[in-house]
RNA sequence: GCCCGGGUGACAGAGCGGCUAACGUGACCGACUGCAGAUCGGUUUUUUGGGGGUUCGACUCCCUCCCCGGGCACCA
């Protein structure tokens, strides 16, 4: 079975075939660093982090492009506030951006595309609009005609007379039309600027995502990401840029849109001031739990963040991560030699599950679902787990969730081993046992209590005491 | 006003033209335990926003109304 992905541009479910056979191009739209990231941003940066990790599973070879602007309204404005210089806020601030994403488990960019760094590119394409009459230059500036574009609308599917009632378009007198968007801006004062057949100035918002995507790809490509917020105008002008340059259509194959993150029933966004840094969160959940609230919903729903379902995705997780220490243990302590119906049982359940993971995920990347087989799996496995396995079983089962949590981003603490604190955990345990023997229980919880204190939990179970960090 | 989503148990949230409406969280009962924890088994509430239509049969498809969210030239 393949991939079935649902494509923001006909609005319908479609078999997922990339243009170059293995080959899969694919462009997500990155940040502007002006500010810190915040949890709507990781949102959508799991859901294609996890979506390029389960197309590498499935064995395709992705080329995944982000986009950097390191030039932009946002970054002039805080420069000036600040003082300090675009280049250093946008450096600053992606850097921050790669650690929090990093914590979160993403790793599967192959590009960071600055904007400035492809001006060339963007030069370039913008000179090929003007030629081929859907760009105009006016005092320095260069924008893009939209009416002589006629399938502009057909992305976020909208009609460009039905547009302008409501709308807040910038009122400017160099444009021909007022839904006309700026490819080139000129030079305004104290604004960073390059070299332009126009004069100075710099890239309009749209135009480096084609410039860049095209630089890599070539003139249509697989697969475009953002959320949904973006699909008008930022997508839309990509494609009316894009086309209008090249006559190929589909400019991209697949859109792939993500829900946003509210807060209270809004978007989590800076302009309303409800958002959460993703380094505040950290501060609050283990990075696993984040990236499993994230990813423990379909990546084009809205997801409604609140402590509650935070706090849920906690306890969900934890008992995933548990059956994992279980499983660990076991092997430490009973692994059996003797294969018995229980271990026929498990096997069989490692099979189920990596099916059905595959299932969930071939349908538009369900990551929600494939998660509720994994719980399934779990309840499986702590029930065989009572019965005792063969060591074959056990490490079948880890590697279910080391294959499983691969593509998720998940389990990797709990997959790992411990480090040097064994030993001394082992005297201690050992210490707290001849007191249990004694039924000197006093000694014995305070044992218990004071690794608490320090987060080690101590449990006592049929196969002897154990112990893991909270 | 226009375009796009969505309304399912206490909460969160999937799926499917007919099968016990998944999975999780919570609560409760039981097993296990010196206690605790973890785990297992079980129980718990939903005729799927209102109305109409298509169909032998609708939560699922169509129409309409209501409500919520996103977008309408800032934005992940």
């Amino acid at each position: 079975m393949a991939i079935q992905v649902y494509n923001t541009l006909t609005r319908k479910m479609e078999e997922f075939e990339p243009l170059h056979g293995n080959r899969v191009n694919m462009f997500v739209c990155g940040v502007t660093p002006y500010d810190y990231t915040h949890l709507g941003h990781a949102k959508t940066y799991i859901a294609f982090d996890t979506i390029a990790k389960y197309l590498r599973y499935r064995g395709y070879s992705v080329f995944y492009i982000q986009n950097v602007t390191d030039v932009d309204d946002h970054l002039i404005n805080r420069s000036k506030e600040t003082g300090e210089s675009e280049a250093e806020l946008a450096e600053k601030f992606f850097k921050l951006f790669i650690e929090d994403m990093t914590a979160l488990g993403m790793d599967s960019v192959n590009l960071y595309a600055y904007a400035t760094e492809h001006v060339p590119e963007i030069v370039e394409q913008i000179e090929g609009l003007i030629k081929k009459g859907y760009a105009y230059e006016s005092n320095g500036s260069v924008y893009f005609e939209v009416g002589k574009f006629s399938e502009f609308g057909k992305l976020s599917k909208q009609v460009l007379e039905k547009l302008r009632p409501g709308a807040r378009v910038e009122v400017d007198e160099n444009k021909r039309n007022p839904e006309d968007f700026a490819l080139w801006k000129a030079e305004k004062p104290g604004e960073p600027t390059w070299d332009s057949p126009w004069g100075k100035g710099r890239p309009g918002w749209h135009i480096e995502d084609t410039a860049i995507a095209m630089a890599y790809f070539g003139e249509q490509y697989d697969i475009h990401g953002g959320a949904t917020e973006l699909i008008f105008p930022h997508h839309e002008s990509e494609v009316a840029q894009a086309e209008a340059l090249t006559g190929k259509k589909p400019f991209v194959k697949y859109w792939l849109h993500t829900g946003v993150l509210n807060v209270k029933g809004e978007k989590m966004s800076k302009s309303l001031n409800n958002f959460w840094r993703v380094q505040e969160a950290l501060e609050e959940y283990e990075p696993d739990v984040l990236r499993f609230f994230l990813v423990n919903a379909h990546y084009r729903s809205p997801v409604d963040y609140t402590d509650e379902v935070l706090e849920e995705a906690k306890q969900g997780y934890e008992r995933l991560v548990e059956t994992v220490q279980n499983v660990r243990f076991a092997l430490k302590m009973q692994a059996k030699d003797e294969r018995t119906s229980e271990d026929d049982e498990v096997d069989k359940a490692v099979k189920e599950v990596m099916q059905k993971f595959e299932e969930s995920m071939d349908n538009d990347f369900n990551t929600r679902e494939a998660i509720s087989h994994l719980f399934t799996f779990s309840t499986k496995v702590n029930a065989a787990l009572s019965k005792g396995l063969t060591r074959e079983s056990l490490e079948g089962v880890l590697k279910a969730y080391r294959t499983i949590g691969d593509v998720l981003g998940l389990f990797k603490k709990g997959i790992e081993k411990e480090d040097v604190v064994d030993g001394l955990m082992e005297f201690l345990v050992e210490m707290r046992e001849k007191a249990r023997e004694e039924k000197n229980f006093e000694v014995s919880d305070e044992i218990r209590d004071r690794l608490a204190k320090i987060g080690i939990l101590l449990e006592d179970t049929k196969d002897g005491p154990r112990w893991k960090k909270r």
